[in-house]
DNA sequence: GAGTATAGATACACTCGGTATAGTAAGAGT
DNA sequence: ACTCTTACTATACCGAGTGTATCTATACTC
């Protein structure tokens, strides 16, 4: 979390500030919604100008999202350091599935009942997810050893992002197999009994 | 196009006004890009109110995306009335190759060369092209014999929907080959030589 | 055909997210 | 002590989109 080199005066205040906002929009949004909340408001809280708020977050949106660089490290991760023995589909399924749990303890589990109310927030962390298209690409270029991605790389990877997004719903379990179950293996056997 | 039942002045009116923004819409989007134009400068040019503008069209870029409806229909029809030893992957395949050529006829090309320059328009037409999903989905469902849609034609779908998204580079064709060669035979193939 | 209801449009004020600009003040490097 | 930079402020502003009350031409009804 915070085991960035304790540098200068100036680099510590700037991160308290930003703080200082994010608590200030953590807590006015858990009360009232994330809609109700104005950014002005926010400002006021932790005691800033509005400008200030934007100068450390490029939308209201990415309040709520500020810690979306480690989700992608763990999605990375996640790949690259699965065992010899384990197909990238396997890790990334598994790797799923715990985020999946994650998400359900505190204190996320209170900004995923938010979002779930909250259409704009919705998107807002489906279109950041799906930005991690090009660090999977990326990871998956190096572990096939090849210097350039291929075009079924690009395509597994658009593919495999979805999956997550389609298993929010009651048994996540289950979609997700059926989802990787799809993808590893083709929809042909279900479409050629039907042409 | 206006094909339905020339009915009462009233209606014949609403149509003429929503022309009649619709044109100005256009014709200033072209003329100067969509970011430069308001919407209070196609209100004034259509010699409506900006209200009357947001009474039509939900969004300033609903403006530029006025035939969603129709390529909805298009891409159902393009499955449903597919020949009988056609798949439904090849019958999609097809359909996009057709819609892409026909995006770069005029006046379409011009939108499409619109849209290049403008974030907010490629995102709005992605998030309105993915919306085509639950139809998709229906047409599957309804086709493949079945009273509920399957988790497999839910994915099916969602994988399907991304394809032409991939495939708007230089090379159309090569790209769908792959996705759907993927989506039909699925990864396992290029997967299983490195676990 | 007069009376009434209503849908489409208007006028206008307003909210809110986000930006632009100019300036201040504190911290960092020399 | 000397600048130079940078986080932040103050303030005005822009443009998309909404709320509300109102007007009016059209449609419906008796």
């Amino acid at each position: 979390m915070e085991n960035d080199a304790p540098v200068g005066r100036r680099e510590r205040k700037k991160t308290a500030t930003r703080t200082a906002i994010l608590e200030a929009a953590t807590s006015l949004f858990l009360e009232r919604g994330f809609d109700a909340v104005t950014v002005r408001e926010i400002a006021d809280k932790a005691d800033v100008t509005p400008k200030t708020v934007f100068a450390h977050f490029p939308r209201k949106e990415a309040l709520v999202f500020s810690t979306e660089n480690e989700q992608q490290d763990r999605l990375v991760a996640a790949v690259r350091d699965r065992t010899p023995q384990t197909t990238v589909s396997e890790a990334l399924k598994a790797h799923y599935l715990a985020e999946i749990t994650l998400l359900q303890t505190e204190p996320m589990s209170r900004i995923m009942a938010l979002m779930e109310d909250t259409p704009s927030l919705i998107e807002y962390a489906e279109r950041m997810w799906l930005r991690h298209e090009d660090a999977l690409i990326a990871v998956l270029t190096e572990e096939f050893g090849l210097a350039e991605p291929s075009a079924e790389i690009r395509f597994y990877a658009r593919f495999a992002l979805q999956i997550p997004l389609m298993a929010r719903q009651d048994d996540p379990e289950s979609a997700m197999e059926v989802g990787f179950e799809l993808l590893d293996q083709g929809w042909a056997r279900y479409g050629s009994a039907h042409r």
